[in-house]
DNA sequence: TAAAGTCTAGCACTTAGTGCCATAGATTAC
DNA sequence: GTAATCTATGGCACTAAGTGCTAGACTTTA
């Protein structure tokens, strides 16, 4: 179940061909919505897969947390299920998976 | 004010001079508590710089929304300070300060 | 003139996230 | 051997961040 706001940026570009051959015209200014499309897509982050996150990266439920600027007990609920990450702080965590917690520091 | 939780990463560093001294001989595995010192600190976001950061980057409330994973009624709120980002909205919205809005795509 | 993008605004609502504290199993120090 | 510290779980009460929806006004583009 996508969410709708999910699909704002998609429906930011129901522009078609006639849009993308003006992409050349365009400033760095205005292509705004061209760079939406480029947005790496989020997928929902299961306890396990959070818990398998964190332990590749090697960090403690504290450190993790700290990193991502939440609690430690956050981190715990989710790797309990008891809590699911969405929004932003399902942002940071795919950013974490793709690029590593470096990237955060 | 700042929050408990924020502290935590400090309070995980009460090691002294005589840890430091112990880094040399840490694995990477290891060496967690120590890389918690590097995170860039994390300031309080108004209203203003949350627009301001936004504009310097060009985009409208809808596509900034979108890099961050947030609707845009949220950013919106944001900058009207209806609401106050924290937690992982608030270190997503450091990173896009501190290293642009690609580094979230 | 219409269509679409941009932002504000309000309202009802859910639940993520915090704070605190108590417990217990590992490690490490002394 | 035992005290400290780190680790993680768990519960409970609570706040407010965040969502969803909708309508309005303004501006830009076609």
């Amino acid at each position: 179940m996508p969410s709708k706001h999910r699909s704002d940026a998609l429906a930011a570009i129901h522009e078609t061909a006639a849009d993308l051959h003006r992409v050349g015209g365009m400033d760095q200014k205005t292509m705004r919505k061209f760079d939406a499309l480029c947005l790496t897509p989020i997928q929902e982050m299961t306890p396990k897969k959070i818990r398998a996150l964190r332990t590749r990266e090697k960090a403690s439920q504290t450190v993790f947390a700290a990193y991502l600027n939440v609690t430690p007990g956050l981190v715990s609920k989710w790797e309990r299920g008891e809590k699911h990450p969405q929004g932003a702080s399902l942002k940071l965590l795919s950013l974490v998976d793709k690029k590593g917690l470096e990237v955060v520091a």
